[in-house]
DNA sequence: TATTATTTGTGTATATTCGACACTATATTA
DNA sequence: TAATATAGTGTCGAATATACACAAATAATA
C-alpha cells in the first residue's frame, strides 16, 4: 500500500528527551537503535507519527514502546527540520521533553528498540542522527525552566524530603545550594504540604516527608 | 506529478505571526486568503514547506512572498499537529514569531494573499484555521519573552529615542512605565549608544537618538 | 522677542529581595 | 550511652526594585 500526494511531503516523527535525576546525578533515557539507519547506535526514544494522532499522543505512545514510561508530562521543545537530517528520506522532528522521578522504572524495551538504558549526562555516548543537538537544546531549557518555573516538582516521586528536591536542583544547576535559603524559597512557593511521615535511610535524624498540593501544575514565576 | 509514500505522510506548512507596534498599540500582521478553504478570511501568513528548505527558510519565504516582507529575527514558536486543523488534508504547521520595526513597510500581498494589513491586537477580526489559538499563545510568549530578554529591541528602527522605546514596552506590557526607572534599566543593560544626533517632532525638547550597539543579539537575562 | 506648550532628562530615599553564614535536634548504630 | 550523620532553623548586610517631582530645551505663538 502507497500513500500518493500531490506534492512532496516530509516524514514526521517525534523524538522524546527522558530526564531524572538519581543520587545527585542528572540522567537521560536512551534506546539502542535496534535498525538501520544508525543500527546499534544510541538515540532518543521517539519514531513516526501516525495519522490519526497528534505529535505529543505519538511522543507518549513511542515512549511507552520504547521504554515502558507512561502518563509523563511532556513539554514541547523545539521542531528540527534541516533537510538532511535523516538519510532515509526528509523527515522532520517535534522534540517533546519530559522530567521523571528516579524511582524504579522498569524499562521494557520492544522491537524498535535493542535496549533502554539511563545514561549520565556527563558521560553520553554518541548519538544518532541530530540527536546531540536536540539534547543540547533540550539540557538549556532544563536549565532555564528550573530557575524560573516549577517544572523542577516534575522530578519527584509522591513523597520525598526538602533535602531530596535540593539534590534535584543541585543536579540540574550543577552547583550546590545553601540549605537554609533552598528551604525558604521553596516554601515560600506554598506548592508543598508536609505528609506528616518521616523518612530516615541511616544513622541521623529523620526528614519530613512532603508532597505537592497539586501535582500536575507547572507554573512561571 | 505525484509523490507517493510506505505510509502517510502529513502536509507541513508554517506561519508566521508578526508583530510591531504603531503608535503606541501593539499591531499584528494578517493577510485575507484568496483561496480555499477559508477565502476571503484573515489569517497568518505561511504556507507549505518544500523539501529543499527548513522550516525557518520556508517561513522567511513565505512571508516575503505574501507581505513584501524580509530580512526579519524569527524565532520558533511551536508545532501544531491537531489532527483535524486543516480541513484539505492532515497539515502540520510550525509557527515562528518576528518582531518589526513599525517603519513604512510596504505591504506587497502576492496570488496566495489578497490582502495584507495590520491589525490592532485589541480589535481583531476571526481568524482562518486554529490561527486564533496560535496567535493566542504568540503574545503569552512574546509578553513573556519581553520581561526576561532583549527582544523588545527588535522592534526598534535603525534610530530611536528612549521614549520611543519605552513606549514599545508599555505597549506590550499594556501598562504605564515610570520614565525614570525605564531609562536606568535600560541603559543598565548597556546595549544602547547615543547616536549624538537630535530628534523632535513638535514643540519641545529635542531627544536624543540612540540605536543598537549589537543589532541582532537577543539576550536572556 | 517674550511667553506658552510640550516633551526630555535627571536623583534620592525607601522597601523588598537575595545571599552569606553556624549551630542545635533527632534518630540509628556500634 | 557515645558516636555519627543528616535535619532543621534565623539574622544581618548587600543589592535590587520601586516610588516619586522638577528643571531644561526647543518650537510655536502672541
Amino acid at each position: 500500500m502507497t500513500y500518493c500526494y500531490e506534492y512532496p511531503h516530509p516524514a514526521v516523527t517525534t523524538d522524546i528527551i527522558v530526564f531524572t535525576v538519581q543520587k545527585g546525578r542528572l540522567k537521560i533515557l536512551l534506546i539502542k537503535r535496534a535498525r538501520e539507519p544508525f543500527k546499534d547506535t544510541w538515540a532518543l526514544p521517539g519514531g513516526f507519527m501516525k495519522m490519526d494522532e497528534d505529535a505529543c499522543d505519538c511522543a507518549l505512545r513511542e515512549l511507552e514502546e520504547e521504554t515502558g514510561l507512561k502518563d509523563v508530562y511532556l513539554e514541547q521543545l523545539y521542531t528540527f527540520s534541516t533537510v538532511n537530517r535523516d538519510p532515509r528520506e526528509r523527515v522532520i522532528s517535534i522534540a517533546y521533553f519530559t522530567l521523571t522521578p528516579s524511582e524504579a522504572i522498569t524499562l521494557k524495551p520492544d522491537t524498535d528498540a535493542a535496549e533502554a538504558a539511563w545514561f549520565d549526562m556527563q558521560d553520553l555516548p554518541n548519538l544518532a542522527f541530530d540527536h546531540g543537538e536536540i539534547l543540547e537544546m533540550a539540557t538549556e531549557r532544563l536549565s532555564a525552566k528550573m530557575t524560573y518555573s516549577t517544572i523542577g516538582l516534575q522530578f519527584m516521586p509522591a513523597k520525598f524530603t526538602l533535602s531530596n528536591l535540593q539534590n534535584v536542583y543541585e543536579a540540574t544547576a550543577n552547583k550546590p545550594l545553601d540549605k537554609r535559603n533552598f528551604r525558604k524559597w521553596i516554601l515560600s512557593l506554598d506548592l508543598l504540604e508536609e505528609t506528616g511521615e518521616k523518612f530516615s535511610d541511616g544513622p541521623q535524624r529523620p526528614a519530613m516527608l512532603y508532597r505537592l498540593k497539586d501535582p500536575n501544575s507547572v507554573d512561571i514565576f
